[in-house]
DNA sequence: AGTTACAGTTTACAATTGTAATCGGTCGGT
DNA sequence: ACCGACCGATTACAATTGTAAACTGTAACT
């Protein structure tokens, strides 16, 4: 493990991700074209947006003639668990598995998804605990940790 | 629906809230002795993230005395729903789902959370779709949608 | 060879966020 | 009646983010 540190993309800097994720490849006219048409962005935003990117370690950069072929350097799936992950970390432990089965109704996934999802609950189940404690007071939340 | 322009709390304030939620209603030296002990936050740190959660309107304050008791005015499971919607949100429609299967194989969670969110997705299963296509790209995603 | 056009870089600027000191008012104690 | 402790409000300041203009270099076309 070595880029471990996981960058941080925001959320405009995550259309632009989405595309080069897409394309696997492309050049900067692509990416502002594309942006250009979902968002009203100036094609000047969209070129910040790419340096950025590029100076966080989150594309890379392959000089052909003139201009530049970008790469994703960060796996789409890996940004996508990282940033849910880090989302649900900072909630409440005890409150997560109803978070999430309020997300899950509302997210609409294939069939193949959705029986993915069952198979690895269904792993899970006999070694879940009985209980998960809040985790939002301090120390050994003495005694206040009801509901 | 009133007040339905949903309040964005930061990461930092999300630690009050969590504070706020799980003691239902405190003082403010309760949640500076409370969140000092878990980061080392300075009181007027904390000071400052109690008052920009009033002024957002996600908390409420009663005064008592000299001081106030505050309130939460948004719902925890409000606000975690909505931070996990809108972050699944700004992803690939089609990826999606495997994202969340990776959050769950690390998420714990009680044998009771798991089972509702077995049964919320054996609801879901007959009426999914086959597909669910990317959306990464504008307009009709003219061929380049691969996987 | 000169000019155009576009790619990438630099600079800009307001809003939000993390982090905190200081100020001003008041309640409680001496 | 005065002082101190403490509460909430005001001010501060750097980093990140959204949004974009301006600048620079060079490849391509005339």
């Amino acid at each position: 493990m070595a880029t471990a540190v996981a960058v941080t993309i925001s959320d405009a800097e995550w259309r632009v991700m989405r595309i080069v994720w897409t394309l696997k490849q492309t050049d900067s006219r692509t990416i502002i074209n594309l942006l250009a048409q979902q968002h009203d962005w100036k094609p000047a935003t969209i070129k910040t947006l790419i340096g950025r990117l590029v100076k966080k370690g989150a594309l890379a950069t392959t000089k052909q003639g003139r201009q530049f072929i970008y790469t994703p350097l960060i796996p789409e799936q890996n940004a996508m668990d990282t940033a849910l992950t880090n989302e649900l970390d900072q909630m409440c432990a005890m409150h997560r598995g109803t978070a999430i089965a309020h997300v899950l109704e509302q997210t609409e996934m294939s069939k193949a998804d959705v029986q993915q999802l069952i198979d690895v609950l269904a792993k899970k189940l006999p070694t879940a605990p009985d209980t998960v404690h809040c985790d939002c007071l301090p120390g050994d939340c003495e005694g206040s940790c009801e509901s």
